[in-house]
DNA sequence: AATGAATGAGCTTTCATTCAT
DNA sequence: CATGAATGAAAGCTCATTCAT
């Protein structure tokens, strides 16, 4: 009735369209989800759709954007915390959050990991991220005193992604919580030596 | 001994197939392999394929088929290891190995795990060795004594997981041998106290 | 009145499309059509017709929805006719104008009829305008005092349907006056005792 | 064991062959069985079938043929019944009977029968055996005086069509022999004045 | 006589995307 | 802003038929 756009904001609709096209996407997989699929779990039409986003594709990459954005901001808040094994905590329970509460996007996220044509223009913020994340650690072991702080990064880093692809492939039968703890406390654990080196193939 | 053949034996020919439509669903995704890519890798043509296997989704069942079963074998190798922290150490190098040297297969298997659609007839194969994964980590973490033996077999599962797909991604720049190590020993380190609580959100 | 468009209302598309599938149907049977070949006989494209109809059988069951309910309008019609002798005759003459009037359904109901894989969504409603029919005539017959008078109907359906096939046949070689006037001649002669018992085999 | 031919006489084979076809073409509509089917049917592969026949259509010509000739037959022995009214009776009476102990074959011929593409090299066959038809009855009904003795064998002709589909369609549940009865006492009623032209358009 | 292997042609159907209105 | 119409490309799959053995 108010005379000014009957029509929602631009950005609105964007955002209305990406959170349908999670949706699909985490339902149905990338490929799996039509365009058409996903204008109408919005309520609208596929050219539309095309009238806010260029492609099929760049949905998809601004959902990764939209993500990014939001786990960079998080891990930068606890990035700030000064005890490092506070600060170590800090970021595990924080990732988990936010893998709990934006399922969708990391089912999306994890399917779409291998496939080599769909994340060619994601490639680049995904590695970022990936290596961000190692360094962040990295420095986090040194700053612990830990011996061969990368490999522990690395290694923090694999779980991470492992557990919370487990979490996600399970959401109501997999004890988050518990896994997360053990982690933490493993990862500040002083390191052991190696007792068995690889066996001559 | 075998004398020229024009036309090669089925198992033969199966097998080709096989490690034809495994290098190109790695390459291009399951979705992204069209049946025609598959017998043209394989230097025949799509109606041929269809003589050797009943569907694009039967050839995709073969090779988890034939990955199981190597898996099966070589863990029942080395769960047979007499002592515990040897048996950990060996299955998580053979588990190396065989990632190693089958980087193809687990490109796809990481690829497909988030599709529902494709997994429904391998989700039973694929649920059996992860619950066994699990089992048999748990057993050996109560043979060694270790408190909450599940947390441990899960996280265990998690970091192995994370890791064969971050390998995987790369696996020119990854140092699976060190990080293995590293993985190996973490598991057999003491267990510590949880030094923090989940913060109250 | 109506502007010159570009576009087509949708209803006369469709139409348009069960036309063209009609003659194609006619002329290659069922099976025989392609998609494709109707798409071209409309003058369109294979996709576009996915736009009108979701599938082939649907043009397929849209053709005997249309002339069922032509058959059933005009039966109507003339089962409102008071006088029985009258009602039979209009009866036959309709169905008659009908077949004449619409060959090519005709043919390809005829066509269809022994596909039981084809019929599986048509058959409710072509069984139940047979069975009206029988009714309708067994009535009919009741009325005017005859034996047997589900027999009779029956077998008046059953020369119906064979001289309607022979005329759609031979459309131009077909006396189908004729036959018809002798039809309805032979519907309403008094009953005769049976001559002959079947032969004992 | 004995040295003489392992296999069966090619006849043989031929008539397991068009036996196995028919049931088939029978279950499934000729366009709908394929070769393979009907080879396997029969108990072996599609290659051997076209040792015996050279197509698909070859064979169902091979059906026709062998059913024509049967009708022949016993029409030929019921033409030679000198009173014409038994002979009508017996002419009938053995349509039944071949239909019904041929049901297959007729439900596979009225199955093919609007299919042009199919009937190609059946068409003279079978217009010649309809021509046959009729004009032994038009014969027999001027033998008995009746009027427009042609009409009336068109007539009874497209009768017997429609009722053996009839049958064929559902044989369980239809009253051949009383149909057949009646059907026999209206040809040999005596001919009634048409009660109604037809109607001007 | 018998068969596994092989293929060209073609099927129905889906999709991302564009265009005219 | 919004949409129905439109399409080229390609998908998975089947088939009648042939060939070499």
């Amino acid at each position: 009735m108010s005379p000014r756009r009957r029509h929602a904001h631009s950005a609105d609709v964007r955002a209305h369209l990406m959170d349908a096209a999670l949706r699909v996407f985490a339902r149905k997989g990338y490929d799996g989800a039509s365009v058409r699929d996903i204008a109408a779990e919005a309520g609208l039409t596929a050219p539309l759709l095309y009238h806010y986003f260029p492609s099929k594709k760049a949905l998809l990459q601004a959902l990764f954007e939209r993500s990014g954005a939001l786990v960079m901001s998080a891990f930068a808040q606890a990035a700030a915390v000064p005890d490092p094994r506070e600060r170590l905590a800090a970021l595990l329970w924080i990732s988990a959050r936010i893998v709990r509460e934006h399922q969708d996007f990391w089912r999306v996220s994890y399917g779409v990991r291998f496939q080599r044509a769909v994340l060619d223009d994601l490639a680049v913020g995904v590695a970022a991220q990936s290596a961000l994340f190692v360094q962040l650690f990295t420095a986090l072991f040194t700053e612990l005193g830990q011996p061969a702080p990368q490999v522990r990064a690395r290694t923090l880093f694999a779980t991470l992604d492992g557990l919370f692809q487990h979490y996600v492939l399970d959401p109501d039968g997999y004890p988050l919580d518990d896994v997360i703890s053990h982690v933490i406390a493993q990862a500040l654990s002083p390191p052991q030596p190696p007792p068995l080196s690889p066996p001559a193939e």
